[in-house]
DNA sequence: TCTCTTACTTGACAAGGTGTCAAGTTGACA
DNA sequence: TGTCAACTTGACACCTTGTCAAGTAAGAGA
């Protein structure tokens, strides 16, 4: 048979991420899950101890499939800061829709489930450094408005890529995945270059 | 012995308020609130079939005792489009924080109670309404900025406007209020004007 | 004074989800 | 043949919401 670490293990993430993708990602329960992974819902508590666990290794899980790592390079490597924060703004807007089911999940769990929340503001502080590396690079060719801090321009900049502005503009307003991104740089060069 | 609309239905809406309010936003169940309200919790049901409705209705009473429609007079009765927006910023901005315990719970819902969720879309498009007069006064002035229709223009400062944006700037980067009206008052423009 | 009604209490219970526990099964491997 | 690891089955405790039924207390009216 084989072992625990394998392919198991990664039938439930598969599951998890596909039912939390789908239409009806509010109410997925174990059960759910193991039922899609073809197995017991008490299999699913031999690899994950409790259900935030199994969405916490979820994320990870979809980072490393869908490589964030390696979508971030180009806004690393950009030499001028308008150019990072553009490329930053495009990579992360465009990585939003591949984890949108997980952040669901998680910012409904955040109010009652204290672990869940700190993994996912653990996952959003990796964001907000993201932007501050963007925002520092703006100051460094001193192209950063002069009325804000770095500090406050990374917490804007943070802000303005947070998953709950991506789906008020995707999901409740209907805008397009391109329009956001383009009316997300624009905008955001507005609030901070200059 | 007091009439059922009166006393009780009062002190069950106080009661919900203050903890909603309170630290522990987090898991405010029906018998916290009968316990605080010094009534069964049977006594809660008698008043708001659903917690969901209980917590409609206590938006409903909020808006009533901190009146919310006086607080709109000013950038209802502004003559230009931008004194009309900033009106507008300070209005919204400075009311999140008195329903903010409320809409905690209501956000948490979302994604478990239809109904809930049904309802916090219906108070947050009364926001968008505002949104909305503000931005077309700033188009009646010729001074939206081009790239944008009104349509969009109204969704990005309601995404700016929204609870979950202030919860960000305030309480995860420890902004204070008014840092936080000040720098969207200025974000907002640079965003939309001109 | 007796009775009726209204507001509330007390206590039990079903439903639906998470997480635990114990015992049984099955296949690989030595 | 025996053992071990992975998984199954079924039961159960716990929590919260919402329902139900019976009881209590106090004011109003005859």
């Amino acid at each position: 048979m084989s072992s625990k670490n394998s392919e198991t293990r990664e039938r439930i993430l598969e599951s998890a991420w596909k039912l939390l993708a789908g239409s009806q990602a509010s109410a997925v329960r174990m059960s759910d899950i193991a039922k899609q992974a073809g197995i017991s819902r008490q299999a699913v508590y031999l690899h994950f101890p409790t259900r935030t666990e199994l969405l916490i290794a979820t994320t990870r899980y979809i980072d490393e499939v869908k490589d964030i790592d390696a979508r971030l390079v180009k806004s690393r490597s950009a030499s001028k800061g308008l150019e990072r924060l553009e490329a930053f703004v495009e990579a992360w807007g465009n990585y939003i829709p591949e984890i949108y089911g997980v952040a669901r999940a998680f910012i409904a769990m955040q109010t009652k489930d204290e672990e869940a929340g700190a993994a996912w503001d653990d996952r959003m502080g990796a964001v907000r450094h993201g932007c501050e590396a963007a925002v520092e690079a703006l100051a460094r060719d001193g192209r950063l408005t002069l009325s804000l801090s770095t500090s406050e321009a990374t917490d804007l900049l943070w802000g303005q890529l947070s998953v709950e502005n991506w789906e008020l503009l995707r999901h409740r307003c209907g805008w397009t995945q391109a329009r956001y991104i383009d009316v997300l740089q624009q905008t955001v060069r507005a609030m901070l270059v200059e």
